[in-house]
RNA sequence: CGCGGGGUGGAGCAGCCUGGUAGCUCGCAAGGCUCAUAACCUUGAGGUCGGCGGUUCAAAUCCGUCCCCCGCAACCA
């Protein structure tokens, strides 16, 4: 029976141009998928961009420009990323398609039809930059102006009807899931302010606006909009197909295994998002993962602070699998991390060049000279080979684990270490000592290639491009790569023939 | 008492939940090797785990308290 993994990004709020954190986003979803797939799951990878919104309406507003155009221009920005990224998405989803459209007013009715929606009048200091209401104690005076406390920005006195949602309805089921599933929200550390705010007690909702058009109408009363983070989350339902649940899109992935997701929007996506599809009886997703935030040093990233890494200038310059390794290496995933060129630069050096690529050049090139680029033959393992190949049988499950549970970090550290071994293996049994003794040299050539194999498949899902460029030394290509093969240890046919590859990553010239 | 994150060898981090000789990568020093992208391998130096107090046979790890840094001022992941 087939395995079925729907994978999330948020989808990006087109109101500027992609950053290091869309990036990163992106990124880890892709290493996700890319790895179910290959571990045989098949596999649906979502993402796309929020289109709603009177920030949307009024940057439009603000360019000349008519909402969608402006949409479909800021979107491209972001569909063009992914494709920068190399993401494996299968689908992109905007919120101003029909799909979506027809997605959000179906979950609007039933909600209605439920009555968990009603309609009433909210008055408060509203920030139309912040999308949200704050209280009295919350706002402050500035320049004859009132600002938040909690964001700076602005706030106006806004009295309007609204619908609500019945939030606070919610409360105890909500925190029944939580229990009854502990690992939906993820890192533990976050689960816990999650959990709190839910027990801090929950108000309802106020999930329409009047003050803008931008968005989609309420079905039943056309001068409300309905609330953008209602219409926003319920694009992961929209991409399969909902309101059609009988599609086979719909009824292989959803509940969905993974939203991956920046620990800012982790509220949206662990209360409400579980509250309105509970509301309406649907299942919610199975996890959701907040992760840190990227910093430029020790700082956040900022224009001001003129210490911002834009993610397509990086590329530029060193390589889109450099970037996807650092992030996905460096960074201790669920926390924050911070990038620098300087710490790119000697990522790429050390781990890239010279220990992987090296490995892989220094391999090869004594092939091709001792054996012309045969499959070496006759070979027979002793202890020490089998005790390396071996290890790779051993940690399996826990490697599978690693990534199911989003450890990550335990799986690259893995595979650096796997790095050393290997090369640290090489070093040991001398083979340019060997040429004497056929049999021995040619099994050590023969493990020396598994390990690049194996360590090739297990870095696939973090750098697609360049490990399939070492694969192709065994002429794997990119349809056929099974990490389940890790375990196999004669994966080479005799008689075939090996390909020479070119250099896998340049070494930095540093100058400082 | 605003909220949240954090303080571990020169740098960046793991370990803390479930106490038991302090671990990883980079950098540094010495040695080895020469197949390879001056790459690779070995060994070594370097930390009283922010301070103080407590619990314990035993604390980076648990409890209390204090100090310091960072984000919450947007390019919201």
């Amino acid at each position: 029976m087939d395995k079925f993994f729907y994978i999330t990004t948020p989808i990006y709020y087109p109101s500027a141009k992609p950053h290091m954190g869309h990036a990163y986003s992106s990124i880890l979803a892709d290493f996700f998928a890319r790895f179910k797939r290959i571990q045989g799951y098949k596999v649906f990878f979502l993402t796309g961009t929020d289109e709603h919104g009177q920030k949307i309406q009024k940057a439009a507003k603000e360019n000349g420009m008519d909402p969608k155009d402006f949409c479909d221009k800021i979107s491209k920005t972001f569909f063009d990323l992914s494709k920068t990224l190399n993401l494996s998405n299968d689908d992109f989803i905007r919120t101003t398609e029909l799909r979506h459209k027809k997605s959000v007013e179906t979950l609007w009715n039933i909600l209605e039809k439920k009555k968990e929606i009603y309609l009433s009048k909210y008055s408060g200091w509203y920030s139309i930059s912040d999308e949200a209401f704050y209280s009295d104690d919350e706002i402050e005076d500035k320049d004859n102006k009132k600002i938040s406390k909690i964001s700076g920005s602005q706030v106006d006195w806004v009295e309007e009807e609204s619908f609500f949602f019945k939030l606070s309805k919610w409360q105890k089921p909500l925190l029944k899931y939580y229990e009854e599933n502990p690992n939906f929200i993820l890192p533990e550390s976050r689960k816990n302010e999650v959990v709190s705010f839910v027990k801090s007690g929950l108000n309802d909702l106020s999930i329409s606006r009047k003050s803008f058009t931008w968005g989609i109408k309420v079905p039943s009363n056309k001068d409300h909009v309905i609330y953008v983070w209602l219409d926003a989350l319920t694009n992961y339902l929209s991409a399969l197909n909902y309101p059609d649940t009988s599609n086979i899109h719909y009824k292989s992935y959803w509940p969905a295994s993974l939203h991956l997701i920046g620990k800012d929007i982790l509220r949206f996506h662990a209360v409400y998002w579980p509250a309105f599809l509970l509301a309406a009886n649907i299942e919610p997703p199975k996890r959701v993962y907040g992760h840190g935030w990227i910093l430029s040093g020790e700082e956040k990233m900022s224009k001001s602070r003129g210490n911002i890494l834009d993610p397509i200038e990086i590329i530029q310059n060193y390589g889109l699998d450099p970037l996807r390794y650092y992030l996905i290496k460096e960074v201790s995933f669920g926390n924050d991390g911070n990038i620098s060129k300087d710490k790119l630069e000697s990522c790429i050096n050390s781990d890239l060049a010279n220990n992987y690529g090296n490995l892989c050049q220094r391999v090869i090139s004594f092939i091709e000279k001792n054996l012309k680029l045969n499959v070496p033959e006759n070979y027979n393992f002793i202890a020490q080979d089998t005790k390396i190949l071996k290890i790779y049988e051993d940690e399996f499950n826990k490697l599978v684990d690693s990534i199911d549970s989003q450890n990550i970090n335990y799986y690259v550290n893995f595979v650096q270490n796997q790095l050393f071994v290997a090369n640290k293996y090489f070093n040991d049994q001398e083979p340019w000592k060997k040429k004497g003794d056929k049999d021995r040299l040619n099994t050590i050539l023969y493990v020396s290639l598994e390990l690049i194999r194996k360590i090739s498949i297990m870095l696939y899902p973090i750098m697609p491009n360049s490990t399939l460029k070492a694969l192709k030394i065994f002429n794997i290509t990119e349809n056929i790569i099974d990490f389940n093969s890790i375990k196999n240890h004669e994966y080479l046919k005799i008689n075939e023939k090996i390909n020479k590859i070119s250099i896998l990553f340049k070494k930095i010239e540093k100058n400082d």
